[in-house]
RNA sequence: GGUGUCAUAGCUCAGUUGGUAGAGCAAAGGACUGAAAAUCCUUGUGUCCCCGGUUCGAUUCCUGGUGACACCA
């Protein structure tokens, strides 16, 4: 059987570095897991591989998408499972990296099949947010889906949106759409998790902070301000900086913030990946340990066809 | 050396007319199924600098120490 290996692992802890590595001694391209630099324009302030290192080993999912265009995880699990059934034919072993916990998961477990939501029933929805509020909304679930009602969080509104948006195109309860199914694919899938000590993590994100502004985000941002609307742009970095170009904060608050920000993102995805127990956790440095934990499973898979 | 001010959470500080304390920042924990770098929830015990004294009771008032800062020599 073929293998899949999954390099994840918290924002700025080394994935992109250790990727290339790992992708040039597997001879595999690297597909990118990262819901945020798979938008050009975003070069800067998503840490997205360079061209040099995009010269070194082919990507997928970087820089494919306009700023303005909608993407989502399924869509990604779709193309990916698609590309992978491409590539695999010339492939004992394909590298996916990123830190987007849902894309990862979407691919490895697979997401629930739920319609896509019309643009017509999504500006519906939020005109009756903006002139009902949540509360209303939230009674209303609980009349077309008092199972999702139960449970899900009645302060997120993104939650009780979405459940509506598809009670009313579909007719049917959102909850008949949750199957929570974990898929099989027709590869080995390696998980291999990058952690480091908080402190050593922390101190990264904040250098980096500190370089992306060197290297020019606040002018990144800047040109992308006509866009501060588009979900692409709902992003750590961004909203930071067009706070400055708004004159409302400081670059120095701006980037103390940036930091914050990214450290919170940062733990948000360690919470989520804790869960899975299929992850094998390394340090970075750790690269001759992880090369060979890779080897092995890619030997005992093909072995095992 | 003298005088004065200050000493409370990791940091900056507030406060307790004497009944053992709370803001901001920082930090910690969690949820998560088609916008996920999104969206949302929860969390403040700390020798109130140290030794004594007054008091039923001191972080608060008093003596003495120690340290920091300011001014004067």
């Amino acid at each position: 059987m073929k293998t899949l290996v999954v390099l994840l692992g918290p924002t700025a802890v080394g994935k992109t570095e250790l990727a290339l590595r790992i992708a040039e001694h597997i001879g595999s391209p690297i597909i990118n897991a990262d819901s945020r630099q798979i938008y050009k324009d975003l070069r800067i302030g998503t840490a997205a591989p360079t061209p040099e290192q995009q010269a070194r080993v082919k990507h997928y999912f970087v820089g494919m998408l306009g700023i303005n265009e909608y993407y989502s995880a399924a869509r990604f699990e779709t193309d990916v499972l698609t590309l992978a059934d491409e590539l695999f034919k010339s492939h004992e072993a394909l590298l996916l990296t990123g830190g987007s916990m849902l894309y990862i998961d979407a691919v490895c477990k697979g997401i629930d099949d739920i319609p896509t939501i019309h643009d017509e029933t999504r500006t519906l929805l939020r005109q009756r947010l903006a002139n009902e509020g949540l509360d209303r909304l939230a009674a209303e679930l609980r009349l077309l889906d008092p199972e999702y009602y139960a449970t899900v969080d009645l302060k997120n509104t993104k939650r009780i949106v979405h459940a509506l948006e598809v009670c009313y195109q579909t007719g049917q309860t959102f909850t008949s759409f949750r199957t929570a199914t974990h898929k099989q694919r027709p590869f080995n899938i390696l998980k291999i998790g990058l952690n480091r000590p908080r402190e050593e993590l922390f101190q990264r994100i904040n250098e980096r902070v500190d370089q992306m502004i060197a290297d020019g985000l606040l002018e990144e941002a800047r040109t992308l301000l006509p866009y501060r609307n588009e979900n692409a742009l709902n992003t750590v970095g961004y909203k930071e900086m067009f706070q400055v170009l708004d004159g409302t904060w400081t670059l120095d608050f701006a980037r103390e913030r940036l930091k914050k920000n990214t450290r919170v993102y940062a733990k948000k995805q360690l919470t989520w990946f804790a869960h899975d127990k299929d992850i094998r956790w390394f340090h970075p440095d750790e690269c001759t340990s992880i090369i060979s934990a890779i080897d092995k499973a890619i030997t005992d898979n093909t072995a095992n066809a």
